[in-house]
DNA sequence: TCAATTATTGACCGGCGGGACAATTAAAAA
DNA sequence: TTTTTAATTGTCCCGCCGGTCAATAATTGA
């Protein structure tokens, strides 16, 4: 019982290691040494728990998109109406501790992998069937059945370009200014909405 | 006066083969030998031309930017109205030629390295700076001042977004998705258009 | 306490990639 | 032609990184 516990907490530090480094230092400048020393172990310890490289992040992949999931579902979980989802889902994915340029600069070094790793290519695409699932399930109640698809598509770009902004230009796109951003485009794409005004 | 063409014939080819291998092989797997095979020469031959990786690549984002930047100008000359410029910026990003997942790709390596490489940075910033002033000349006469600004930025994240979808699901999202997606954008948040219909 | 399992380390290896360089060839200038 | 300059190649080196392995420390279970 302690043995499985010991593996399971290493297997989390260096998970959420890798995921730090990266957002420092890019897939190429993460090295297993580097991951590591950020968990305060040994290059070894990395490969006892993870049979590669390309596993680790993998898991480390899981570990981020786990907690952005998370925070959605919390707020889904108190919202009641099919504008509060909606509100629910979007400021999840802009909460303050996710939104952040490291952030984002971790999240673009992984997405440029995608082309080339199966794994996170299949991890890339749970992450969008979810979202497109939550948007969807929001959506269905409000607008007509023809349009959420089209809809849900623009929402899942907007907030993919507005991530990819705060990446590149750090700082200079705030959160506020994002969900702003968010609140007009449904302001005016669903007319009978009422949200909390966009500024 | 001979010279000075071989050289310059020379780096345009090894900035456009350094783009092709981006394509197909990431940034960490682009390395100078397979640039410098793919282009049919010797490795040698492009470190004589290009300082370093580094600035080979720093090339190969000018170059890639240079060509999507003649597509717009090219359409936005010919273009007479605010609506039509529109038109004309929005369609030349999405001219089928560079809206493919294989370009795709090769941004999102380009990217992911923005963060650590002040370079290209710099280039990045040059490229929405123009974008920017794109909009804005075109916006300013469909749209209230104040409103300029919000609608550039939700545009230009539309646009990324949907090219890093491209990228990411590898067909899945073809061009005439993503035009009428933001057709379908414009037709909402700028009721005064008349833009030729989304879908 | 003792055996067995697990955690952890550090040393080591093979390979590879960026970059330097000298040598060779081609071209241009004189 | 001769000389100088540029183009091009192949080789070599160094450092780094992923991954293996054997050895050691710690923990667990009996």
């Amino acid at each position: 019982m302690k043995l499985t516990k010991i593996s399971a907490i290493r297997r989390k530090e260096l998970r959420q290691a890798a995921f730090e480094v990266l957002q420092q230092e890019g897939m190429a400048g993460a090295t297993l040494e580097k991951v590591a020393a950020h968990a305060g172990a040994s290059k070894g310890i990395v490969l006892h728990y993870f049979r590669s490289k390309q596993e680790l992040f993998e898991h480390a992949m899981r570990e981020a998109n786990l907690s952005l999931s998370e925070a959605v579902n919390a707020r889904l979980k108190q919202a009641t109406t099919p504008c509060e989802r909606l509100e629910a889902i979007i400021e999840g994915n802009f909460e303050e501790r996710f939104f952040r340029p490291s952030i984002c600069h971790a999240w673009l070094s992984l997405c440029a992998e995608v082309p080339r790793e199966p794994q996170l290519a299949r991890i890339q695409k749970v992450i969008h069937a979810r979202m497109r699932s939550n948007l969807m399930s929001a959506l269905v109640h409000l607008l007509p059945r023809a349009e959420c698809e089209a809809v849900t598509l623009a929402i899942t770009a907007l907030i993919d370009g507005l991530w990819l902004r705060a990446g590149l230009q750090s700082e200079g796109l705030t959160r506020d200014i994002a969900l702003n951003q968010m609140r007009e485009y449904l302001k005016y794409r669903i007319p009978t909405l009422n949200i909390r005004a966009a500024r």
